[in-house]
DNA sequence: TTTATTTGACCACC
DNA sequence: GGTGGTCAAATAAA
């Protein structure tokens, strides 16, 4: 649509590169500050910085079933843990100081004795005790293969796609990267292993194992284990495609915990909304937002034909994942036929 | 050139 | 020693 208003593209692009540029700057600005959350990095900074404050109410379904938030980030908490065991202690020990966690009677059956204050999903209260428990265990050493994972597991079934790839198992709202596939005694097909991929840049453990059933070629059976700890899962966010709850793993589904689940969404959409801030505080002073009044929003005054331009290529520029067409193309493919078009006319 | 997949080998557990 | 889970080099794909 834009390609019609050569203008408007034009500011638009200017406006992203204000924003981009604020943005850049208050990164700078918080290097120092992010360097001192360990391996919590832009999560945390994020959070601090006040963006969480500006984030939207969550919107997958998951979020909605939780009690409301609490300043208790455990993704950052996780996020610590794989980067520094000592500040994760000392966010736990904080976290009971503001009695966002209280210790629990002896009788406790869980293996540490902490406990979310009221309302607080299992799913939550599990991350923090396996994550206690983690630090009592000796991290495994390094090139060492890990014992089999005996953390919670779910499996469930899942109908192979209709149409495309038959041999692939379907989406489920995460990217996976396959790192191995066995032959398993007593089944007619192998097991296809798979791991998050987001799992070095994020240290997020979360695993799959995929196998097709043997009375039923057209169904497979998906073993989930571990925790998402990404914040940009690259297909969650905008097209969560969830499980179904019964099926999810207590612990380690995203949605159990809506700041997984809906971190990228609620990014995307902070920056959306502090782009559109900018606009706004860009209109005040700039030719460019001649006729921006009142309305909705001043997005949306601004471009009656097309809601929420910028808002929609932030979107599309981090929001796309692991589609193998790009962003940019997405974006400027409409942009760049028409310029052929009219090379060729030239 | 980068990223993802394949596959044989290695290793922990039973 | 057998089995399942993971690693990592080789290979393929984008």
């Amino acid at each position: 649509m834009l390609s019609n208003q050569p203008e408007t593209l034009l500011a638009t692009c200017d406006e992203i590169i204000s924003i981009f540029s604020r943005v850049r700057e208050r990164l700078i600005v918080s290097q120092g500050q992010m360097m001192s959350f360990g391996g919590a990095g832009i999560q945390e900074w994020l959070r601090t910085s006040g963006a969480a404050a500006s984030l939207p109410p969550a919107t997958s379904a998951a979020a909605a079933t939780t009690t409301p938030r609490e300043p208790m980030d455990l993704v950052s908490a996780q996020a610590m843990l794989g980067g520094d065991r000592s500040k994760f202690q000392e966010y736990l020990e904080s976290a009971k100081m503001k009695g966002m966690l209280v210790e629990q009677p002896p009788q406790s059956s869980s293996s540490l004795d902490f406990m979310f204050r009221g309302g607080r999903d299992v799913g939550e209260v599990q991350t923090v005790i396996n994550a206690l428990d983690s630090i009592r265990t000796s991290p495994p050493q390094r090139h060492q293969r890990r014992r089999k994972d005996e953390g919670s597991k779910v499996v469930t079934t899942v109908p192979a796609p209709q149409m495309g790839n038959l041999d692939l198992p379907p989406e489920d709202g995460y990217t996976w990267r396959k790192y191995g596939q066995k032959e398993i005694l007593g089944t007619k097909y192998p097991r296809s292993y798979y791991r998050c991929t987001h799992q070095k840049f994020y240290e997020c453990p979360a695993k799959k194992q995929v196998q097709r059933l043997d009375d039923d070629p057209y169904m497979f059976e998906v073993t989930y284990r571990g925790t998402h700890t990404c914040h940009m899962s690259s297909t969650a966010p905008s097209a969560p495609a969830p499980l179904p709850e019964h099926t999810l793993p207590p612990p380690t589904a995203a949605v159990h915990h809506p700041h997984l689940s809906t971190s990228l969404a609620n990014t995307t959409n902070w920056l959306s909304m502090h782009i559109l801030q900018g606009v706004s505080a860009a209109g005040t002073n700039s030719s460019m937002a001649a006729g921006s009044s009142g309305g909705a929003g001043p997005s949306a005054s601004r471009f009656p034909d097309c809601q929420l331009p910028v808002a929609d290529m932030a979107d599309a520029m981090f929001n796309s994942g692991s589609s193998s067409s790009t962003s940019m193309d997405l974006i400027f493919s409409s942009m760049d036929e028409k310029w052929d078009s009219e090379v060729k006319k030239a």
